[in-house]
RNA sequence: GUCCCCAUCGUCUAGAGGCCUAGGACACUGCCCUUUCACGGCAAUAACAGGGGUUCGAAUCCCCUUGGGGACGCCA
C-alpha cells in the first residue's frame, strides 16, 4: 500500500519590484498545479538581499497575488525572519566538511574571474581555500559549500525531461555573506526541504542553479523534489520581457489599462501550454486541465492584441455583475462618483461590445455621470434649425411613454424620423450629440433607456 | 568565451511515424449586416530554419549546421 505524497508547490518571488507577468505566469503554474492535485500552494518572500528588498515591493506583490485572485494556501514566508536557521544549517555543514570557510578577497575573486575570462573558461572559483585552515578565528569570511568534483547531477524536469550537468562545471558557491547573511542558493534549497516542497516550478533561468541546488540537497541529506522549469516570456521583440519595448511588465499595470484579472490569467496560462484548440477556460477548467507536463519547451513571445480579444471576450459574456466591480474602480479612477448614475450593469450591458478594455469603458461613460456639452462644431454640425421640429416631437413623445424599454423608445425614433422624412440616422446622430456631447454611443434606443427619462428630457429641452 | 536550453503561419499554438495537399486562435485584408461606434457572419493570405541520416513512410526519432534565449555575482 503506497500512500500518495501531497503536493506542495511554492511562489517564491523576491520583493524587488512590482509583480512581473513572467513571474504571475510561474505563480499560476504553480497555484494550478496544486490545486488539480489538492494539494499545498505557498507563498515565500525571498527577501535576503537586504539592499534590493522593499516593503512596498512586498505589498506589490500580495496586491498583485489578490487581484489575480490567486490564493495561497500557506505563508507568506519571509526569509529574513529565518536567517538563524540557514547559520544553523550552515554550520551544521561545515561540521561535516561539506561546506568551508573562504577568506580570499574580492580582489583575488575578481582577478582570477578576469584571468579565466581571457583563458576563454568559464568563469569559477578555484577552492583555493578549500584546504587553508590556519586562518585567525576572527577574520572576515564566507562559507562556500563544498561542491563535488566529478561525476554528473542528473534530474528528470517535468517539462524539459532528463537534464544532466557535470560537477567539474560548477564550483563551490557561497552560501553565507561576509555579513552573515545567506545566499539565494542557499536559502532556497534549505526551504524548499523543510517546506517539503514537492514541485519546483519556475522560470528556466534558474535551469542552471539547479544541479547547485540538488548537491546541497543531497548534502543535506534531503529529499530531491520535482523540478520543472517553464520556459521565459519574451518580448514582441523576441528579447527578455522588459518595458524597454513598449510592453507593459506590472500586473497592477495591466489593472491600471482596463483588463480583467480573469482575461490577464487565461492569457498567460495559454503562452506555453495547451489544451487541444480550447482558447477560453475558466478558472475551474484550468484546475482541471492543467497539467505541468504538457508546458511546451520553448519561449513564448507577449502578444498584446491577443490578451485584448479575451479581455473583450469577457467583458462580452461575463455577467455585468463580475466585472461591476473592476469597472467601479475605473470609473472612480476618473473622479466619477457613481452613486449619482444608472446602474453599472446596465451601463456594462450596452457598452460591453464596445470596449476593449474597462478603461475605455469607463471613459466611453462618462456621459451617463456627467453633462458634457457637444463641442460648438458638433452642436452646428447636427443640431440645425431644420431638425428642431423633429427634435421637439421626440421629447414630447418620449415625455408621455409609460413603457421606458428599447422598443418603444426605438418605435418612436423611427415614427418621427418617418414623420419629417428623415432617415433614422439623421435624427439619430443629433439625439446622440445632445444626450452624450459626441457622436459614439450605444444603439440610440439604448442609451436613452439607461439615461432615463428625466435625463434625457433635460438635456432635450436645452436644443429646442 | 564556457556551459545549458530552445526551434510549426507575423504571434500563441494543435501535432507524440501514416489521420497533414499541416488544424485552431489572435492580428491583418476583403465582403455581408448596420441609426454612430462596435458586435456578429463569411471568405482570403500565411508555417514544419537548413542539411544529412533511420524508416516502406518524418513536422514528428537521431546527428550536424544555423539562428534565438539563458546562466556564469558576497542578485534572486
Amino acid at each position: 500500500m503506497t500512500t500518495v505524497k501531497e503536493v506542495r508547490t511554492r511562489f517564491a518571488p523576491s520583493p524587488t519590484g512590482y509583480l512581473h507577468v513572467g513571474s504571475a505566469r510561474t505563480a499560476l503554474y504553480s497555484y494550478l498545479y496544486a490545486k488539480k492535485h489538492k494539494g499545498i500552494f505557498i507563498l515565500r518572500i525571498e527577501d535576503t538581499d537586504l539592499e534590493r528588498s522593499s516593503q512596498e515591493s512586498v505589498q506589490a506583490i500580495l496586491d498583485g497575488m489578490e487581484w489575480l485572485g490567486l490564493k495561497y494556501d500557506d505563508g507568506p514566508y519571509y526569509q529574513t525572519h529565518r536567517f538563524d536557521r540557514y547559520k544553523a544549517v550552515a554550520q551544521e555543514l561545515i561540521a561535516q566538511k561539506k561546506a568551508y570557510k573562504c577568506y580570499c578577497s574580492k580582489e583575488r575573486l575578481e582577478k582570477l574571474r578576469n584571468q579565466q575570462m581571457a583563458d576563454k573558461a568559464k568563469p569559477r572559483y578555484d577552492g583555493l581555500c578549500r584546504n587553508i585552515k590556519d586562518h585567525p578565528e576572527n577574520t572576515p569570511h564566507v562559507i562556500r559549500f563544498l561542491n563535488p568534483d566529478d561525476g554528473e547531477v542528473v534530474f528528470d524536469d517535468a517539462v524539459h525531461g532528463k537534464t544532466a550537468f557535470r560537477n567539474n562545471e560548477l564550483d563551490d558557491l557561497i552560501i553565507v555573506r561576509t555579513d552573515g547573511s545567506p545566499t539565494y542558493n542557499f536559502t532556497v534549497v534549505v526551504d524548499d526541504w523543510e517546506m517539503k516542497i514537492t514541485h519546483v516550478i519556475r522560470g528556466d533561468d534558474h535551469l542552471n542553479n539547479t544541479p547547485r541546488q540538488i548537491n546541497i540537497l543531497k548534502a543535506l541529506g534531503a529529499e530531491i523534489p520535482i523540478y520543472a522549469h517553464i520556459p521565459m516570456i519574451l518580448g514582441t521583440d523576441g528579447k527578455k520581457l522588459s518595458k524597454r519595448d513598449g510592453t507593459t511588465v506590472s500586473v497592477m499595470q495591466y489593472r491600471e489599462e482596463g483588463f480583467l484579472p480573469h482575461a490577464l490569467l487565461n492569457y498567460l496560462v495559454r503562452l506555453g501550454w495547451s489544451h487541444g484548440d480550447q482558447e477560453i477556460f475558466s478558472l475551474k477548467e484550468m484546475e482541471e486541465l492543467f497539467d505541468i507536463t504538457d508546458v511546451n519547451k520553448a519561449a513564448a513571445s507577449f502578444n498584446t492584441s491577443k490578451l485584448i480579444w479575451l479581455n473583450q471576450h469577457f467583458l462580452k459574456t461575463d455577467a455585468p455583475s463580475e466585472s461591476s466591480h473592476e469597472f467601479a474602480w475605473h470609473l472612480s479612477k476618473l473622479g466619477i462618483d457613481i452613486s449619482n448614475g444608472p446602474l453599472l450593469t446596465d451601463i456594462i450591458n450596452i457598452q460591453k461590445e464596445r470596449a476593449k478594455t474597462l478603461k475605455e469603458m469607463a471613459e466611453r461613460s462618462l456621459f451617463f455621470f456627467q453633462d458634457i456639452t457637444a463641442p460648438k462644431e458638433l452642436q452646428e454640425k447636427h443640431i440645425t434649425e431644420t431638425i428642431k421640429p423633429a427634435l421637439k416631437l421626440l421629447k414630447e413623445q418620449l415625455e408621455n411613454l409609460a413603457d421606458f424599454s428599447d422598443e418603444p423608445i426605438h418605435d418612436i425614433l423611427n415614427t418621427v424620423a418617418a414623420k419629417f422624412e428623415l432617415k433614422l440616422g439623421d435624427l439619430a446622430q443629433p439625439v446622440r450629440v445632445i444626450l452624450t456631447g459626441g457622436t459614439v454611443s450605444p444603439p440610440l434606443q439604448s442609451t436613452i433607456r439607461v439615461l432615463g427619462k428625466i435625463a434625457v428630457i433635460n438635456k432635450l429641452s436645452r436644443f429646442i
